[in-house]
DNA sequence: CAAAACATTTTACAAATGATAAATAATCAT
DNA sequence: ATGATTATTTATCATTTGTAAAATGTTTTG
């Protein structure tokens, strides 16, 4: 499985590992708009997008809020839920078609004891996501969302393929407001 | 050494582990606003706070920003640096006085291929604080000024002793933003 | 293709927050 | 204790962002 280039590019796996790896990651592709996880649901899977780009959402005040956006080879997982085995607020969902691996996180803690290596391997993955997230409080704390949205033009070129809606929400805005700073960048 | 107990009830570490973590632990007690680490450095240490308070800051604008407070028994690091060996334009204060245990991080992470354990238990530590990090998104994305507010003042008696001023960068607004709330708010 | 559904922009006005300066209040150092 | 320094509040005005509603543009589907 072509995750295993991924993988072993962060730490490298024995081949046992990476066998007892291989039997609890699954390949599925999803729908533009299909949901991947329901909100409510407790967070037992950690995800990676082979292909496309997948969001967690939830709302607040009935609007549909944008938490996170994820891309080629990153991960999804909504962290509140998959650390602390409570049910989280928030669901994930495919933005286009998407192709993802799904590795079951009972299964996959479990296989810490034994492997050492896949241990390692995701305390760095998670490590790395740290570090994101904490780069995004940085720019919610203190940018304007004019300088947070070229921030996040910046990262990506597959950001043109997601709607507004959502990317105002990901900068803590209204949609009306993106609208005005885009009107007003041109 | 009683952060022993801490570290104990995250996860058991065998006798040997214990004392090889002690022999790169360090405990400090810092003045009233001393400075921990200064802005620019590399973070090569993993702090936890025994007693007392400290804050991660950084220059934006020429205005101070906090952006993280660390009261007793929390863990203080600056992840964007710790995790990737860059350089971090974030400093850390003792905010009061303030004993502080260090670790530092080089020998840290050499004890990990050694003791299983140490490694497991850093990893929950982290995980535990990348859980923090997004809930603080949570609330930096789409909660008011004024329900940030409150919601910190839930956390901790201890806020009652920190200066206005690192509050309101906290919170992502200006002293000034922050002392009218206070004045609405009563 | 055309209608329906959905997405984006525009307008007008309201509310929240920022910037600056000045007035008080609290704390610190000698 | 007292003068100096630092912290907090208040006031005024400017800017940003929110809300609501309508106009325009785009995509989807029968």
């Amino acid at each position: 499985m072509m995750i295993f280039d991924f993988f072993n590019s962060i730490n490298n796996l024995s081949p046992e590992s990476q066998s007892a790896l291989a039997q609890i990651t699954i390949e599925k592709t999803y729908k533009k708009n299909e949901v991947i996880q329901n909100i409510g649901s407790r967070c037992k899977t950690v995800y990676f997008v082979k292909d496309g780009c997948a969001r967690i959402f939830y709302y607040k005040d009935g609007n549909d809020i944008t938490e996170h956006f994820s891309f080629e080879h990153e991960l999804i997982v909504r962290a509140e839920s998959l650390f602390t085995g409570k049910p989280t607020s928030k669901g994930i969902q495919a933005i286009n078609k998407s192709t993802i691996w799904s590795i079951d996180s009972e299964s996959l803690f479990k296989l810490y004891d034994k492997h050492h290596d896949i241990e390692r391997l995701f305390r760095l993955l998670f490590e790395k996501e740290y570090v994101n997230t904490v780069k995004r409080i940085e720019s919610l704390q203190f940018m304007s969302a004019k300088e947070r949205y070229a921030e996040l033009l910046q990262t990506t070129d597959y950001i043109q393929k997601i709607p507004l809606k959502y990317i105002a929400s990901y900068l803590g805005i209204t949609q009306v407001s993106l609208s005005r700073l885009r009107a007003d960048i041109r």
